[in-house]
DNA sequence: TCGTTATATCGTAATATATTGATATTGTGA
DNA sequence: TCACAATATCAATATATTACGATATAACGA
């Protein structure tokens, strides 16, 4: 059944986003593209504690960064998260 | 900070969702409302499993039960889990 | 090349989630 | 009240996720 492998997929996406700091990543990637030492004071974490969260996003196709010099800056690459993040952050 | 409250309780709305059986359940329910067994029919798991899986989506007021004679119909009480099904299965 | 800054990766312990058989509860009809 | 159907709860195990210090890598400027 591919039908099942769809809602496999989809659950990956959610499960990306399903976690308070990620969640806080990405809203706070709507408005503007950041860097990891950028969130990383805003959040008050480790910066490897960030790192592996921007890696799982990134794995999930949700952000993607781009290098500038020395820094890496982020930002969202997937519509249907934005419209996800619209609707709980109205 | 009540701003880390509001992540976490979103992120706690997505985790009910990021599960493929749970999403299978949700996106189920969106089209008629259902019972326990044709759920579990329909998934071919057992019942205490889909049974936990309901309790779930229950405990994060996603869904709600109602009693009629033997059986439980379930539907969708949350908006926003609504709007993001359609996202998500447009 | 060296020192520094920004970021990624590794290793692992702690925590959380998922699965399912067994058992309990609840409602129905005879 | 009894047998049965539908659902929930329990308990134990298996699996996955999270956090973060330590360490590695990459890019830059002097």
């Amino acid at each position: 059944m591919e039908n099942k492998f769809k809602f496999i997929q989809k659950s990956e996406l959610l499960k990306a986003i399903a976690h308070p700091t990620r969640l806080c990543i990405v809203k706070g990637l709507m408005e503007k593209e950041s860097n990891v030492t950028t969130i990383q004071e805003c959040l008050d974490l480790p910066q490897s504690t960030v790192s592996q969260h921007l890696f799982k996003l990134k794995a999930a196709r949700i952000i993607k960064g781009e290098r500038k010099g020395l820094k890496i800056s982020y930002q969202i690459i997937n519509e249907d998260i934005r419209k996800i993040i619209k609707i709980l952050f109205p």
